[in-house]
DNA sequence: CTATTTGAACTGACTGGTCAGTTCAGTTAG
DNA sequence: CTAACTGAACTGACCAGTCAGTTCAAATAG
C-alpha cells in the first residue's frame, strides 16, 4: 500500500477534526488517510449488516488495514461506531447548512434541505440504515452521542421551520417538535426506502412527499 | 436447513391468533402459551438489544422455557424472529383494518389509522425497533419477509390514500406511493421518538402531526 | 552529505471467552 | 399413550481485544 505523506496539505480538507494536539507543530499528521478508509469500510459493512453483525477483522480486511490498526486508531468497536455516527452527522449537518441561507422563501428553502437531505441518503444509505437501526435502542452503547446528535440535527429542522412559520400562518394544532420529527423521520424513511424497495422513485417525487407535510402546516 | 426431527412443531407459518382457526387436531391451548411467552420474550430483548446481540439462551430464559424449547417450536433463531415479524404485523393489520369502513369521512379515517398506529407503536414499541432496525438491510435473512410485510401494510394505507383521493381534490404532483412511504414511516419513526426522546408528546400531537401531510396532499 | 536514532503507525498471531445449534435421556401433562 | 417440554453436555465456529515485534520517514548527530 502506497501511503505518500504528501498527498494533500496537512487537515486542508476540512471534514475531520483537527485531531486536537495543540502543542507539536512538526511532526506531519498523515493519520486521515487511515481513519478515512475505516470509516468508508466501517460505514459499508455495518450499514449492510448491522453493528453487532460486523466483526473488526471484516472492517480491517475491507480497509485493507490489519486488526491491529483499527485498535490502534479507535480505541474499540464501540468507539470507531461512535466516531462514525458523528463523521455521518457531520457531512449532513454541513449539506444541510449549505442550504439556510441561500434562500428567501424559507418554504422553497425547506423543499431544497429536504433534496439535500435526499441526496445525503442517496449517497450514505449505510450511514440512514446505521442511524435507523441503532438510534432508538435503549439502554444502547452510543446513546448519549444519538441524543447529542439528534438535537444538532432537528435545531436545524426546526429553524427551517421556524422560518416558514414567521412568514406564513400555520396551524397551531401541530406541535413544532413533533413536526420535526415527522419531517425527520420521513427523510431518512423515504430515502431508504427509495434505495431498498423503490429505486424508480425521483428525488423530486421523494420530497414533494415529504414537503406535503409543510404544506399543511402551512394555513392556506 | 431445516434438520431437526423434532421440527414439525405445532404449526409453523399460519400462528396469528387462536380465533377463527378450524381444523388443529392437537392442543391448542398449551402450545399457543409457550409461542406466545416466546414471542413476548424475544420480542422485549431483540428491540433492546437488535436480532444479532440476543442469545438464544437469554430468549429461553426469559420466555422461562429450556433452550430446546425454542427449537422444538422454532427450527433456529432465524425462523423465530421470521415468526416475530409476522406475528407484530398481524397485530398492526388488524388494528388498521379495525379501522378502515368504520367511517364516512376518508380524512377522519386516515386520521384514526394513524392513531391506531400510534397505540400500537406505544403498546409494541420493541416490534417497532425490530423492523427499523432490520427492514432496510441488504441482503438479509428476512428480506423477503420484509418484502411480503411491507406490501401488505402499504396497501392498506394506500387504499386509505385512495379514500381520501376519491372524495377530495389532491395534488397530482405527489405519487401515491412515495406518500404512502412518508407516512409509514412517519408513523413508526414518530412513534419510537415519542417513546425514547419525547414521552411528553401526546398521541393527539403525533397524529396531528403526520396528518399534516394528508392535508397539504389535499388541495383546497 | 551520511549515519544513527526515534517513535508513530502498523502488523498478525494469540488468548480467553461466547454462542448457535445439536443431541438425547428423562419428565410432565393432556 | 404421546406431544410438549426439560436440562445439561457437547461441538465447532467465531470474535473482541492484546501485545510483542516490524517498518520507515523524519529528526538529529557527526
Amino acid at each position: 500500500m502506497s501511503n505518500s505523506p504528501l498527498d494533500r496539505g496537512p487537515g486542508s480538507s476540512g471534514d475531520a477534526d483537527s485531531a486536537g494536539d495543540a502543542g507539536k507543530r512538526l511532526r506531519p499528521a498523515r493519520t486521515n488517510a487511515t481513519k478515512q478508509k475505516l470509516f468508508e469500510a466501517s460505514m459499508e459493512l455495518i450499514g449492510e449488516r448491522g453493528a453487532a453483525g460486523v466483526t473488526v477483522d471484516e472492517i480491517a480486511a475491507a480497509a485493507g488495514v490489519s486488526k491491529g490498526t483499527v485498535y490502534y486508531n479507535f480505541g474499540s468497536k464501540s468507539d470507531l461506531i461512535a466516531q462514525l455516527l458523528r463523521h455521518g452527522v457531520d457531512i449532513l449537518l454541513a449539506r444541510l447548512l449549505s442550504v439556510k441561507d441561500t434562500s428567501d422563501d424559507p418554504l422553497a428553502a425547506m423543499g431544497e434541505m429536504i433534496g439535500q437531505a435526499m441526496d445525503f441518503m442517496a449517497e450514505y444509505p449505510s450511514f440512514a440504515r446505521l442511524w435507523v437501526s441503532e438510534n432508538w435502542r435503549t439502554p444502547s452503547e452510543w446513546q448519549d452521542t444519538f441524543t447529542e446528535l439528534r438535537g444538532r440535527l432537528l435545531a436545524v429542522i426546526g429553524a427551517a421551520i421556524d422560518g416558514v412559520a414567521a412568514v406564513y400562518r400555520v396551524d397551531p394544532a401541530v406541535s413544532r417538535g413533533s413536526l420535526e420529527t415527522a419531517i425527520f423521520g420521513a427523510c431518512f424513511v423515504v430515502g431508504l426506502d427509495r434505495q431498498t424497495y423503490n429505486p424508480e422513485r425521483t428525488r423530486e417525487q421523494s420530497v414533494a412527499a415529504i414537503m406535503a407535510s409543510m404544506r399543511g402546516y402551512v394555513v392556506k
